[in-house]
RNA sequence: GCAGCAGUAGCUCAGUAGGUUAGAGCACUAGUUUGUGGAACUAGGGGUCGGUGGUUCGAAUCCACCCUGCUGUACCA
């Protein structure tokens, strides 16, 4: 076969996809083993959807649109567009439309799964990324919404998190609508801008966002956006409005009351978040880690939220039939564990199998026995894979971070007596086979 | 998308008034030790200096375009 220099397959990856190693896996099990017991208690029902959905099932595109690529990853099978779901929200509600009859109402499901964004990534950011989503479907009170919130601290906790590091910031987005209407903001084009400076407190401050409610706003870069063009007089209502500590409507008196019977507190109103701007209709939720994250250049990067969500009523209603007011919450599980793997007290246990020196291929017998008495004990165990120098062996354990090796040579088969060399300290023990087990588990 | 910065060995980087075979540390391979890893020493492999074109007797170095990455910004249903 002649392969031109050139014609040699890439070994990059596409831009926001990644590799990933099993420090991060483990971390992300931990997670997710957490969030499967946090569920099981709070009685939600696990699910599954696939990947792939009809692209006008998970979002709206004009039909003018040739592709519908923007922001999602799409191919044409036969004549139907196909789109990678981009979040799990979107398939639950086409679901729930699907299956309306015979699911209880109010449903309650929590799902685990990959989605896929067509954006430019950012730090902790990928086009690829697991998240985790806990709905209530089919139920208008706000008890659901007040659990949701409790239920995701106590995932965060479980993790490890103290109350210091994190925080569910909450607002309505019944509070910007009727900031509008003081403010007899009706165009919507408007609306969105205006929504989208306010979303950039957290990051740019009153000064930033000012700038983007008035003329526009200049970045470091020197890259400049153009602002909302409001009056200094309107501008100076809104930063009143949503300056206020405690909130006015209605739906967030009675959550912070439910919030009180659960002695749940580690709560802000913050009306300065708008999360999502498309099918949230009332209490919205985001949830903020509190300490800096660095990149692997030791910059503090800016990290965003670790999840969010907020409710939204009218979105299996968009299939027709059914009416069914929802709400739910969901976590990057990938931006999670980014963030969960800085903080330094924060080790995974990770089990690295003892080594089985091989020193001649005759002996396989023997050495086999003495693997499957420690495997079967449920200590991870391997013959070296290979046939090498002792050096090479010991080099290899070594290399994978084994915590001891065992030397069954000819000697030691005769005296029924292997040698395990503790890797750490470099001890060696001559043992008896029977007392293998317990003394390996000293060591480990 | 827009903007700033950057791309030299697997990794981190040095190397510009343009000049012989392009360097270091770490990693890798072999040996010093033919039954012993993590340290040390010795030797060795590995680079069309992101790509293409241009200027020049001569380009990692200068110019143009492109690609990729990082950071910010926009968008994020």
């Amino acid at each position: 076969m002649i392969k031109e220099k050139n014609s040699k397959p890439s070994k990059e990856l596409p831009l926001g996809f990644v590799d990933r190693q099993e420090r991060e896996l483990l971390v992300r099990d931990f997670i997710i083993s957490n969030i499967k017991e946090v569920m099981i208690k709070y009685g939600f029902q696990y699910l599954e959807t696939p990947s792939f959905e009809y692209s006008d099932s998970i979002g709206k595109f004009l039909p003018d649109k040739d592709r519908p690529d923007e922001g999602v990853f799409s191919f044409k099978d036969e004549n139907k567009w196909l789109s990678l779901r981009y979040d799990l929200t979107a398939p639950l509600a086409r679901y729930v439309a699907k299956n309306y009859l015979e699911i209880p109402k109010p449903f309650k499901r929590y799902q685990l799964g990959r989605v896929w964004r067509n954006e430019k990534p950012g730090p902790g950011r990928f086009r690829e990324f697991l998240q985790f989503d806990a709905d209530y479907v089919g139920t208008k009170s706000l008890q659901a919404d007040a659990e949701l919130c409790v239920m995701i601290s106590e995932i965060l906790e479980k993790c490890g998190l103290a109350k210091t590091d994190y925080a569910i910031k909450i607002s309505s987005r019944k509070i910007t609508e009727e900031l509008f209407k003081k403010l007899n903001i009706t165009d919507s084009k408007q609306k969105l801008i205006v929504l989208r400076a306010l979303d950039k407190i957290d990051r740019l401050g009153w000064n930033g966002v000012n700038e983007l409610l008035g003329a526009g706003r200049k970045d470091k870069s020197g890259d400049f956006t153009k602002g909302a063009n409001l009056k200094t007089k309107d501008i100076k209502i809104i930063q009143e409005e949503l300056k206020k500590k405690s909130p006015e409507t209605e739906d967030l008196v009675e959550i912070f009351k439910i919030f009180q019977d659960y002695n749940f507190d580690n709560f802000e109103f913050d009306p300065s978040i708008i999360r999502g701007l498309e099918y949230y209709t009332g209490p919205i939720f985001e949830v903020n880690l509190k300490f800096d994250v660095t990149n692997n250049k030791n910059q503090v990067i800016q990290f965003g939220s670790v999840g969010g969500g907020g409710r939204y009523d009218n979105l299996v209603n968009n299939f027709g039939n059914y009416d069914a007011p929802a709400t739910g919450i969901s976590i990057g599980i990938d931006r999670l564990v980014y963030a969960l793997m800085q903080k330094k007290e924060f080790k995974v246990k990770q089990y690295k199998p003892v080594v089985i020196c091989v020193f001649d291929k005759n002996s396989m017998k023997e050495y086999i026995n003495v693997q499957s008495i420690l495997r079967k004990a449920g200590i991870s165990t391997e013959i070296y894979p290979g046939e090498n120098k002792l050096k090479k062996q010991m080099e290899y354990a070594n290399k994978i971070k084994s915590p001891a090796v065992i030397l069954y040579g000819d000697t030691e088969i005769k005296s029924g007596k292997p040698t395990l060399r503790d890797l750490s300290s470099g001890k060696e023990k001559s043992i008896e086979i029977k007392e293998l087990v317990n003394e390996i588990k000293k060591i480990i």
